[in-house]
DNA sequence: TGCACACACGAACGTTCGTTCTATTATGGC
DNA sequence: GCCATAATAGAACGAACGTTCGTGTGTGCA
């Protein structure tokens, strides 16, 4: 590996970090290069511009979710183990390891959601791959016959983020030390439905049945 | 009112707004004072530092979030309707009215979590306050006889604030139109388990049931 | 030994930030 | 209508931002 690598390596690395505490916008050439011991410009050449490296930040934190989530996942057998293992590979990734700031992806993804260009393209590819691993770890456990075939894995997927991300809330912002037991239970709770079929009425039936009156002034 | 008041209020309409399209942090003095046409120091002596602006900011969005979303939901009567009534009022104060960028909470979460202050106090205790309403709805709901007294209540409370803010993800960043659709499903069914008792083996068995293979190396 | 090239530095640019003054204009009670 | 006071404007500050440029180093190949 060349100098330049070794280097552009360390300060990704540390950029990771920064930017897990502070979000992505928040990380500025100033700090980082003063964390990684380099002076702005000599840091910059190697980004050529601010956003290319928030990019490359954001490309760099994609690899290692990928390493750290999504192939250990790969080493269980398809359908329950898998989905489990990347239950349990999230919240390690989002409350653990290298990320002292959590979930990187959580603070792009309010950061990011109403602006245009390529930094918000790069996140929108990296949830929409996500919600696909999971979806597809969902169909897999319908075809190896431990969960309903009858769900849809996309409606589970949704579930089962909303789950991390109710953990994501409690644990970081509330240091509630709760909030694993109650992401597990929901875990198991949403696998035990799963496993049966959809029995469930609609929506409007529902609002019918508890005779909501109009919420809409 | 006063006219420094009524200057106030427009300058906080405003600054709710563009907070919820940036976020708090890129909320600034400069950009705000030229929306409302006032001279940066003009709209400054309004609140003396940057930081009291940003807690002002978030106190009028509780103060708004209870009017629109709190406050509605209270006419309902107690149990379910008034469980789906700030479900439904969540959905629209996060997708609709005054908030262009979606719920400035969500994103005031995650950029304020790992600092330390006043703002992040605030933010905490707006979302304690939060989990506490759904907390208390689903608690009526069990004594009205709506929904099984063995459950939980803090942890339905859990869940469907896993539900709000996966639609808030899937709705403002990947503008899925499903999003409500599969949020209301995901409600449906929370209800529907919430009316049985608790019959859900715990994590650990589940675990053991599948024979997960050790995922930490 | 010399030369090219990769890599890093330091200084400076123009902006924007939050903040602090002083000065001017508008408002409201008598 | 006067006058104290409230409200706004304008200029300026030091600091930090992203970015550019010229200059030095060091390394490896001829």
């Amino acid at each position: 590996m060349t100098k330049s690598a070794q280097t552009k390596e360390r300060i990704l690395g540390k950029a990771l970090e920064l930017t897990s505490l502070s979000g992505l916008r928040q990380l500025t050439i100033g700090k980082l290069s003063a964390e990684v011991k380099l002076s702005k410009s000599g840091l910059y050449a190697h980004f050529d511009s601010k956003e290319n490296l928030q990019i490359q930040v954001l490309e760099k934190a994609s690899e290692l979710f990928l390493e750290e989530v999504v192939r250990p996942s790969l080493r269980q057998p398809r359908g329950l183990p898998r989905v489990m293992g990347l239950f349990e590979g999230w919240l390690n990734w989002s409350n653990a390891g290298q990320l002292p700031g959590g979930c990187l992806f959580v603070a792009a993804t309010s950061e990011w959601d109403d602006e245009v260009g390529p930094i918000r393209d790069a996140i929108v590819n990296i949830q929409v791959g996500w919600l696909d691993v999971l979806t597809r770890a969902f169909s897999l456990a319908q075809s190896e016959g431990h969960l309903h075939v009858e769900r849809d894995s996309q409606q589970l997927a949704f579930e089962l983020h909303g789950i991390m991300l109710s953990f994501h809330h409690q644990a970081r912002l509330l240091h509630d030390s709760d909030a694993r037991p109650r992401a597990e239970q929901a875990l198991v709770d949403l696998i035990a439905k799963a496993r049966v079929g959809v029995q469930g009425s609609p929506y409007q039936e529902l609002l019918r049945q508890i005779n909501l009156q109009e919420v809409n002034s």
